[in-house]
DNA sequence: CCTTACATTTACGTTTACGTCAACGTCAAT
DNA sequence: ATTGACGTTGACGTAAACGTAAATGTAAGG
């Protein structure tokens, strides 16, 4: 059946390039609740799910509590109309807001294109100018 | 000629949503450069640009000395081989973590959709339900 | 002249997300 | 028995990004 493999502390930080330090606090803030195994941590699939769901809200501008909300959310089994409902709005920011950051990121692609093209227009220039001498 | 428009500083507040004192705190940071009108700064039409491109490295969750380091970059002259390959390198990996975020972004989007499928069935499920009353 | 509204500087407070010891337990290897 | 290597729990420190008064200026309106 499921094995249902576990990690130690050190695993995931080594896995998520992240600090046990990190990986505990993420613990005190309600993101990973690992087990015991007599004092030290024991986590599962789903910490390690946590962990990896943690760190793309992470690299999106997220903050721990935002991640919090979210994965709760997710988690909840939502069923009454008014539940449903203030989860779709939640839904629908949120849904707003990373289509704001595709745009935003959109547009800083095109300026970096073009600031990689003067420079290899630059580049190019130099090192025919070096070549002349 | 160019009027180059000049802004007040609720003026700038008031259009991108941000406190004054937010606005100050940048040009302490260094991100902004108003001139004065005796003791009042007054903004130029660079720095509502700035301000700009600010608020939007902000919703990607750069800090402000990453932006700032990015606008030096961008305003910066470059002209040497080894400048213009360092440019091109901080550029590269700029590049990189944008598409890192992108990639995010679909994933929390597609993730998005599945729970707002779930929330319509259950809704007109919920609806049916509450019509057979 | 007085108030109201908006501006300023100075300075201390706050939240977030960890870093960094310190002091200790534990298990394996030498 | 001791030495690492890894784990633990406090506890304090810190950088970033402002918030929040406090004290002051100043220009416009009644």
């Amino acid at each position: 059946m499921g094995a249902q493999r576990s990690f130690t502390i050190a695993e995931l930080a080594a896995e998520f390039d992240v600090t046990p330090r990190a990986i505990r606090f993420y613990e005190d803030t309600g993101l990973l609740e690992p087990t015991r195994a007599g004092r030290n941590r024991v986590y599962s699939q789903r910490d390690r799910t946590r962990l990896k769901l943690t760190l793309r809200g992470k690299r999106l501008g997220l903050s721990l509590q935002e991640i919090l909300q979210l994965v709760r959310m997710y988690d909840s089994e939502a069923d009454t109309a008014p539940q449903l409902e203030a989860f779709t709005a939640v839904l629908q920011s949120h849904r707003a807001q990373l289509e704001q950051q595709q745009e935003d990121i959109r547009v800083m692609l095109a300026e970096i294109a073009q600031h990689e093209q003067r420079c290899r227009r630059l580049l190019a220039g130099a090192a025919k100018a070096g070549a002349r001498r």
